[in-house]
DNA sequence: GTCTATACAGTGATAGAC
DNA sequence: GTCTATCACTGTATAGAC
């Protein structure tokens, strides 16, 4: 429901009684309606980070070594763009959750969301950063950052693009987006210094 | 206030009393919150627009014909990383507002910044796909969407990077943002089909 | 037309009865 | 542990004064 129509759309009440149990139940087992987004996505985003972490163990078993920095950036964003996409319904209203929850102020959302994706994140640095031997480890943290911003704006996306192009690309397809993204972030970070 | 406190975070009361008018004042003059919202960004993005315009009509004059690639980046980057940040002193909270809203799910949001931005995006996009001319008009559509995640993601950010990097990267500053940003966007526009 | 006071239906949270 | 009743608060609507 959070997924489907926002959380701020999605009343307690609302939850409860599709839940079929009393208005008190979620704040006393999560504490606060805050706490229940918590535990929904601190879930999902588990699985999301060890797929993630699996893509990155093949990476180092590939042909190259060390791994192509196509492979790293393929292995990073490509759960974040198709996770939950085939499994439940709501995949895609759930892919936009994550990624705008990614750009709330709120402070509680943005420790979550460090605590879950921070470590993983830091080992693909790690491994662009060895890929790229050449450049300052700090640019490549910065493109990394770019990569990252990249990557959201094609989740969150809902029209933007459409609008602009009057229709003619769908920001909001994840094979199309990964297609034409891992070009251009691998172009991006091997710009020279 | 919406900058400092955020949206939901300000409510009526809190702008009301702040104003010292009455409580109804707001949705007698502006209908509601959100048209009141919708007034204050309106004014905001239509002069950050204008710096925007104006930075295209100097690519047009610069010394390069067609224009190069890195002046039309840096026109379109620039004014939404540093616009607001001189005039006032919540002008960074203000640019962080309007990043928000640009991932925000709601209607009327979407609307009213695809009303403000689109008309000058598109020419930028039309503009840089002549910068492009060997790269069919459709990819380079996408990589603008590229563009704008990664601008947009540096106007939002708090603290993701530097969490991941332990500190080592501040990437809320505008002008080291810019600086790593062009000639990152710049490579990936020109990667090859 | 503009401003005021007040009422209303909604929210999330919670103290206390069972 | 669970549930009910109630709390404080939100944005909005409206009747009436100026």
């Amino acid at each position: 429901m959070f997924a489907a129509r926002g959380v701020a759309g999605t009343g307690v009440r609302d939850i409860t009684a599709a839940a079929e149990v009393n208005l008190a139940a979620i704040n006393y087992h999560f504490g606060s309606k805050e706490g229940l987004v918590e535990a929904v996505l601190a879930r999902s985003a588990q699985r999301l980070v060890e797929e993630r972490l699996k893509g990155l163990a093949e990476c180092a078993e590939g042909p190259g070594r060390p791994p192509m920095l196509e492979q790293l950036i393929s292995a990073y964003v490509s759960p974040s763009l198709s996770y939950g996409r085939e499994a439940g319904m709501d995949g895609v209203a759930f892919i936009r959750l994550r990624a705008r929850l990614a750009v709330e102020s709120e402070e509680v959302y943005r420790r979550l969301l460090a605590r879950t994706f921070d470590e993983s994140s830091r080992r693909f640095l790690e491994a662009i950063k060895a890929a790229l031997p050449a450049l300052p480890p700090d640019l490549v943290t910065w493109r990394f950052h770019f990569m990252m911003g990249s990557m959201i704006f094609c989740q969150v996306d809902n029209g933007r693009i459409q609008s602009i192009s009057e229709g003619a690309i769908d920001a909001s397809d994840p094979e199309g987006a990964l297609a034409r993204l891992i070009p251009f972030l691998a172009a991006g970070f091997r710009a020279p210094p």
